[in-house]
DNA sequence: TTGACGCATGCCGTTATGGGTATATGTTTG
DNA sequence: CAAACATATACCCATAACGGCATGCGTCAA
């Protein structure tokens, strides 16, 4: 009997998979910005942004799959707002590579080209020293 | 007479548009990890990631893109090394929600809603970030 | 109840992504 | 110089992202 197997082909990670995804649209990112300042509806949003309606309920909801927004109902409207929880994997990924561009990792980045120089093992959640 | 006009559609932010579309690929992401300990060749990468080459170099070629990765050439070998100043970007926007996630902003937190209660500016939202 | 309003969805079209496989280009080595 | 090696590109394919437009559906108002 002939056994199937379900491929995927995946052209790009879905926006609605992470955190990484969602926010790589601009255009989210505005509303998410736009939500900074508190719970708003749609239409808020649609004014504020110039965007067309229908597009912004579609990104909201791609927000709403990784759980960026929370959505709350008041009669017709619906009130979006932020739950940056999820930006939390991003900013400790991104925050890995936070010494490659900030000055004040620069006497941390010496110790460790001289520790990896000398062969020694190279460490894992640093220890500053004076600070 | 007939006038043409170029339409664009556009399906979603081109991958090396930015830091933050570049790094919504997981491989990517693994990529610079990878690239975290120091200089290496394509084929270090495809042994270590476990891809096929020439994926490795295509994402490699996004991460050049946008200034993610350097190149420098080594006999037949390229070496690739990262950069993470297009990371500040990402940084610093994420950065802006910390507090809804860290608890060590909650007197921050509070101390807004005071403001905002009264009326006040909220900090919100400073993003034009054209990009 | 009938509209008007507010928002979510459906469908279409264009574009580009990302993987796979084959091949082109450039560099050593024999 | 030819063969082996290292990497970049070219194509093809399936997928889905996004915008535009139309429409469905629940809620409030007259």
């Amino acid at each position: 009997m002939p056994l199937w197997v379900y491929v995927w082909s995946m052209a790009r990670a879905a926006t609605t998979t992470d955190a990484f995804n969602a926010v790589a649209e601009p255009r989210r990112r505005e509303i998410l910005d736009a939500l900074a300042g508190g719970e708003l509806a749609v239409g808020d949003l649609v004014e504020l942004l110039g965007l067309a309606q229908p597009q912004v309920s579609k990104h909201l909801r791609v927000l709403r799959e990784v759980g960026l927004v929370d959505v709350r109902d008041d009669g017709r409207r619906r009130l979006y707002r932020v739950n940056g929880a999820p930006l939390r994997a991003v900013h400790d990924w991104v925050s890995r590579y936070e010494h490659l561009w900030n000055e004040r990792f620069d006497l941390v980045d010496a110790v460790l080209d001289e520790l990896t120089d000398t062969g020694a093992e190279p460490p894992g959640p640093t220890t500053p020293e004076g600070d």
